[in-house]
DNA sequence: CCAAAAGTGTTTTTCCTACACCCATGT
DNA sequence: ACATGGGTGTAGGAAAAACACTTTTGG
């Protein structure tokens, strides 16, 4: 998160500001959340958290987080989906001193991330949400509110573009819901209702190569997040 | 907004934290902002903006926005609901110097002001929505952010409830949510729409005074803010 | 008795839900 | 030919939308 306690005397600086990612993909039809190494002794030892840092003076919020979720988590920005979440200021939040965090959402298809971002290394890998738990600072709670608010955007914009890559079968995108808001949509009913909005169209092509009948892909017709309702 | 340029070199305080609210409430159907004087010679001179300032080491930023609804606009925070709606941090979104602003909705019945916090003075005053522009810092952005959530947040949860008084007629609930989302709805299946969520409880007694048929008086059944579909 | 707002029901259309079988392909 | 996931339609019920008149009160 960030980098050391403030050294200035509290009546200089009381806060300091920093910023927290939490970065998701879908892989395999599950929801996963990208996690790195925290090793702050005496207050964190071999332990687990979400990609952050400090805020620089001539950088905005956002732009922090984008670097950070490069520097720290090994993500490049350049297909990576991100919003504000939330901005966290309890007070001991930070044993070390008192941080305020402007957290981010970041979403960043699968395919689109090169080999050694989908990697696993021993400072940053990809979890298995429900094996995101005990993490450092507040990222606990942090990524629980991520949770929600993924889960209450998802039925009501048009976000999991953001996680889909360029072309995908309409089961994949289901998949996809699936994996998120964690019900089981039927099929039929599920088809009918997202090609009715209009925000997909059909391609040229289908995906080949399973030993079965060849899938329609589809792609989304804008890359803006609108407000619509989908599910 | 914040008390006075950082004093202090770059590199040691390159940053301040304040909070800015961005408080509503309905008089007779027309929602309202509250605005403050805004007097920062030689940035800003008999300009207006949103009530807001630093936040101080010891509290929270909610805390902070509580206590800055009251000391510059002169709301007290008993009867008020507040919840965050966005962190602003634009490089040059305050001519002083670097201000990271994490911002708040507050909605407060207008019933429940007292007649002090009623009043407009020269220094704090409720204005008409499209009165309220020309705003000082980055407040009439923060606005238009703020206007955006509560237009959004009030169809798919119990929020306008933080906006009525303790008792009101479905007449003027009906009214409220015509000033907010800014379209009419058909009386009679507003009504059928809004009893049948259960959020509401019919009162023993009626709203007499008028020289019409008397009204039948409603309050929520829940403090709580709920999501639930309401639009 | 008039003005003003309160209160109420029906019909039509749209959307949601539940549900089961055939299709196209690779092996 | 068979295993696998792809793809489709319909009927019944629920919710939404459109629409206008009667009631109660105070003046």
């Amino acid at each position: 998160m960030k980098e050391k306690p403030a050294p200035h005397p509290a009546h200089l600086r009381f806060a300091t500001i920093a910023t927290d990612v939490v970065p998701f993909t879908i892989r395999d039809g599950e929801l996963l959340v990208r996690l790195i190494a925290v090793d702050r002794p005496p207050y964190y030892t071999h332990a687990k958290g979400l990609p952050g840092g400090l805020i620089d003076p001539k950088e905005t919020a956002e732009e922090a987080a984008v670097r950070h979720l490069q520097e720290k988590a090994g993500i490049k920005a350049s297909k990576t989906h991100i919003e504000q979440l939330y901005t966290f200021s309890a007070i001991d939040r930070d044993p070390r001193g008192r941080v305020v965090a402007v957290s981010y959402l970041a979403f960043v298809p699968w395919e689109a991330l090169s080999p050694a971002e989908q990697a696993d290394t021993k400072g940053a890998w990809w979890s298995r949400i429900k094996d995101a738990h005990k993490l450092a600072y507040d990222h606990d709670e942090m990524l629980q509110v991520a949770l929600a608010r993924l889960r209450s955007r998802v039925t009501y914009t048009t976000l999991i573009g953001k996680l889909m890559p360029k072309e995908f079968t309409l089961t994949e995108l289901e998949q996809a819901y699936e994996a998120i808001v964690k019900t089981d949509l039927d099929k039929r009913n599920f088809r009918k209702k997202i090609l009715k909005l209009n925000i997909l169209k059909a391609l040229t092509h289908k995906r080949t190569g399973g030993r079965f009948r060849p899938a329609q892909l589809y792609s989304f017709v804008s890359d803006k997040v609108r407000e619509i309702e989908v599910l």
